[in-house]
DNA sequence: GCAGCTAGGTTCGTTGACCGAACCTGTGGT
DNA sequence: ACCACAGGTTCGGTCAACGAACCTAGCTGC
């Protein structure tokens, strides 16, 4: 019953749609995973960049970490830091946000393409499933550029977005050296 | 604030995966737009299917034809009885459903393979984001066949679940003479 | 050594959504 | 007249989400 837990968890449901539901079908949970593939990977960079409350974050994180989609890494000592990265099973999540954000770019009225996603071996932006019209292959997250696109709010407030509005590859974590 | 709306709404979020999410990220959402493909359209057949609340399916049925995403369409006139059906907008989600259901049913533990879909032209077993690997061409809902798989319970309670256990066309309605 | 800062949480009171059960309405059947 | 049925609406209790405040380690500057 846990998670988007349907008072009854979505029951008896065997459907696999049902499952994954169970798993990435809470409200925010979708938008972490998106970050994650961003580049986003410290607590404190998932606060400011969704506006989330801290308490539903740190479930979603837990939640997430449990269901095998995020690993939680230790990535210095002193003071003792952890970051968020993506597994196998997370990865494979890749293209239920392709088709979700395909749909919302294409099906809802007023969007504005805010990013494109190009393969990094040829330059060719990404079909609707993420993969390449010029190679005909899927490809895979680490080998996809995202490049910023003409709806884009070329000044946000929060640094993270900052960063985000440079071309990065995608799962490359953010960097803070620079402001 | 709106649907699934984040207390604040998504907020500022430009981002089309957000505004997909405002749209059907709520709760048995998708679950609905599920049924809807596989022939479900009237109110009490979602209520035994899906075990959901009443007043839930009338909000999120009430939301879905909102957002452009089903119509309520009169069949009769006495008694009034209306239906469900997709637009092309809802029929657009079709790769957001299988994406998911890929994932659920790949990336998951303890999966079993409830529905297989088959392009209706060549009798071919669907890939991953619902294109045919023999014609090579995406395959609209409407030409494509679900049988049911090995894991599917096969006698189930409610008629609705019956009904679905026949290998069917998606979209086409249940039929209601038989049993 | 102690004040202040930062990352990463936890706690708490309020608000709002979800739940299940009961109720309502209009129609048709007998 | 009575019952059944589809399609809702209403209502009280519960549970999750919200936002703000608080807490804990480990630095940093003085």
């Amino acid at each position: 019953m846990g998670p988007m837990a349907l008072g009854k968890d979505y029951s008896q449901q065997q459907c696999s749609i049902a499952r994954a539901l169970e798993v990435v079908g809470e409200r925010w949970t979708l938008l972490v995973v998106r970050d994650v593939f961003y580049g986003v990977r410290r607590y404190n960079d998932f606060l400011v960049h969704l506006g989330i409350p801290r308490a539903v974050l740190a479930a979603r994180l837990q939640a997430l970490v449990d269901a095998g989609v995020l690993d939680k890494r230790r990535y210095q000592e002193s003071p003792p830091r952890d970051e968020y990265v993506l597994t196998e099973r997370g990865l494979a999540l890749w293209p239920v946000l392709r088709s979700l954000g395909r749909w919302g770019r294409e099906e809802l009225p007023g969007a504005v393409p805010v990013r494109h996603f190009h393969h990094v071996d040829c330059g060719t932006e990404l079909g609707p499933y993420g993969e390449c019209p010029a190679c005909r292959v899927p490809v895979p997250p680490a080998d996809i550029e995202m490049r910023p696109g003409a709806g884009v709010d070329p000044d946000p407030a929060d640094p993270v977005s900052r960063a985000l509005l440079r071309p990065r590859r995608l799962l490359v974590p953010l960097e803070y050296a620079n402001s």
